[in-house]
DNA sequence: GCTCGAGTACTCGGATACATGCTGTCCGAGTTCGCTGGG
DNA sequence: CCCAGCGAACTCGGACAGCATGTATCCGAGTACTCGAGC
């Protein structure tokens, strides 16, 4: 159980992308920016073009866009768009297998799995209630002049 | 992203060791229940050994028992003992890298880093909030009684 | 000087190898029970 | 009949393969800018 490391790379590009306010910016400049490998971190922003998070501009002067404002981006979405929607506890039911699953009529869902659910969606709820323009919000305006002058 | 699912295994194991209040029982016993593979369920089982949370005894009348009130048994004892305790999003602090790294002194860790361990806080305390007991409990009697006399 | 056009350089996009860690398996070490022989 | 000792069977324990997913990479498709020739 751990985290992609493209989710790192993704919510960095993306606070800077908000920066930008609709200037594009280019994996490759990303990548040398956050000294990652290019093709890896294009591909990770690609997964957030797959769910209509960011646009993608071909060309010379092409590159990422956030095509959605940035207070209706919240964390989960870039997450679950890097990671995926699957839950993390999939409950496989093993109780339905062997001679557990002979025990006669279930009530419900297991215990287990109820319980396991439950956490997961205070998790995701943690996640959605923060939004990309709060997180720029909180990095300050120092970091956001540096970052910019860095990058043009 | 995905949980483990030895996680499962262990939860329902634990479980049953609850109910069967002291009796241990073999890591063949269990795996025959679930449908699981017998060595792979051991080697699951061993590592909450090694946090103490049951014991193993050998011999012929040897197996598994909780070694701890199960009401001080927590599913986030569970899940760190079988997924490990290094967090979900680890923050490579891929701004120290590059030219990102060079943009003079930090404010203290960065924003996304501190709204990431905030959900995952979240996360944590859910799971630490509930305790074998409690699944023992939501799960009933009948339940109960149908799981000991299946593996008697 | 202005316009049109081809070329070029840069971008994203999809298909393809490599690495790490979960999944699954095997054989060895250790302990308890049961049987057997003797007292 | 009781007890000690030995053997066997069962358990956990650690080391060893197999496979799936994340990580990393390459080359092809497409677009905007640029430069030059023609009008």
């Amino acid at each position: 159980m751990k985290m992609t490391s493209g989710v790192e790379a993704a919510l960095h590009s993306c606070l800077i992308m908000h920066w930008r306010e609709g200037t594009p910016v280019t994996s490759g400049r990303l990548a040398t920016f956050f000294a990652l490998p290019p093709a890896y971190l294009q591909k990770t922003l690609r997964a957030l073009v797959a769910e209509s998070i960011v646009g993608a501009a071909r060309g010379k002067s092409g590159g990422f866009v956030l095509i959605r404002p940035s207070e209706s981006i919240s964390l989960m979405d870039v997450v679950s768009a890097i990671e995926g929607r699957s839950p993390l506890f999939h409950c496989a039911e093993i109780r339905l297998d062997g001679q557990s699953g002979q025990l006669g009529p279930r009530s419900g869902a297991c215990s287990i799995s109820h319980a396991m659910h439950r956490a997961e969606m205070s998790y995701r709820r943690a996640l959605a209630a923060q939004s990309i323009a709060d997180l720029a919000q909180q990095a300050g305006s120092t970091v956001r002049e540096r970052t910019l002058s860095a990058l043009s």
